[in-house]
DNA sequence: CGAGGGTTTGAAGTGCATCAAATAGTGTGG
DNA sequence: CCACACTATTTGATGCACTTCAAACCCTCG
């Protein structure tokens, strides 16, 4: 018998086979194309989902239809979860960004589990801890960092960050979605970008962008943040 | 023998007497004068902290001195208590704001309550899902209104709001970190205000504000967000 | 090949920050 | 109770960062 996938998160590290394999019985496996709605702000929850492949984006809107992005999320990582603290419903919308292979899990085994199970409740409260502190980060780089300063920040996030020499990464998803989660116009993140690479020697090929002097742009990201350099905590789980 | 004021809190809602005495058996009690500073981020912690009287803010500073307000705390709230889950260091600063009255509890006996107290966890847990809510709301502030309207939001959430006539409310403390808490520069502040004056008729005295039709207010700031009006939620336990 | 979305570039406008200075408000010691 | 010092707040002038609108370009995919 093949170990649940979830036994990989953090999140089910204290659980016992036996929950988990019941999560299992009730699983569901889907593929999604990148537009793909899975849920909306406000629906009745009955399902948490595990990202096998893709991405998902997470995200707020108002009745004028200015969208305000809570997370976008990597392979490799739920959504859909928070909904057992928020009354079985679901606080914002999900949407496929980049076509996805994702299991869905019943929402009601799970908040049957954490009556019982204290120690995956410490595990959640873990989980919920960090995210906060994620959060604060964002709301501070909103409020101290520039475009460009940001762009930076998410750069290095995704880039080896004990790397010495030179540092290649690959933009996961669209620049368009990038700008939406970093606070700024479509616009504004192509021209700040550009200023990246005039200024601190980034070369870019689209999505393909390689940093030569990963030191350079911690000095002009970093300096204006209150979190000391490697700082590898925001995007764990990538693909 | 009288109950402990912590039975006032909802974390503790489900805490037994016992625990409760025990945490008021090492209390202390200070009152702190405006300016004074409780505890710095990355110290190590060892107290939690209880508001009687007073306003402390929590913020984290880059090198160069740029503040990020975290959250600035009323009368009737914890602080520091986060601490349990950062490995025992304080992740921000705490700053008195007003003159304040503060007890203090020992970190130890609540961490090693958390380890036994199951219902405590799940409070705790809800407490956190409670402020990563306020934070969601927060940044999505941040990207979607403007201003004026982050402050009409500001005073919305200062007023009753199930009042029909005219409400007042008195600002809890300086212009000078209400504009900082929400992400402007004073002067910024100053003239929002004051085109909230002249545009929606509010009335302002120093401190104090009046405000002739709440329903204006309402759809000028909530329009551009994506709750619906009615949303005490963020500064619960105001004095 | 053509349609459609993503991306870049340009030009112009707006909101907020910054710098500077005036004003109001508060607490102090005389 | 007043004068002073100090801080908070307001107001004005200017500059910059980002947005907005518009158009071109590019890439992918049917």
């Amino acid at each position: 018998m093949s170990e649940s996938e979830l036994k990989q998160l953090s999140l089910f590290q204290p659980c016992s086979s036996a929950f988990l394999e019941k999560l299992d019985a009730h699983k569901q496996i889907q593929n999604f194309k990148r537009g793909k709605v899975i849920f909306i702000q406000g629906d009745e929850a009955e399902r948490f989902y595990l990202i096998r492949k893709g991405w998902v984006k997470l995200f707020r809107e108002t009745r004028d239809g200015a969208q305000a992005i809570i997370d976008v999320v990597p392979a490799g990582r739920l959504f859909g979860e928070k909904a057992v603290l928020e009354n079985d419903h679901h606080s914002c919308t999900a949407e496929v960004v980049e076509d996805a292979e994702i299991v869905s899990y019943s929402l009601a085994d799970l908040k049957k589990e954490l009556e019982t199970d204290s120690d995956l409740t410490k595990s959640m409260l873990q989980e919920m801890a960090r995210q906060c502190h994620r959060q604060e980060k964002e709301l501070e780089h909103r409020s101290i960092q520039n475009a460009a300063q940001r762009i930076g920040c998410l750069l290095l996030r995704l880039s080896d960050q004990t790397a010495e020499g030179p540092v290649s990464i690959k933009l996961p998803y669209d620049k368009t979605l990038i700008a939406a989660q970093l606070g700024m116009q479509p616009e504004t993140f192509s021209r700040a970008l550009g200023k990246l690479r005039e200024q601190l020697g980034l070369e870019i090929q689209g999505a393909n962008i390689q940093i030569d002097d990963l030191q350079k742009l911690v000095s002009f990201s970093c300096s204006a943040c209150s979190f000391d350099f490697p700082c590898k905590d925001l995007q764990e789980a990538a693909e």
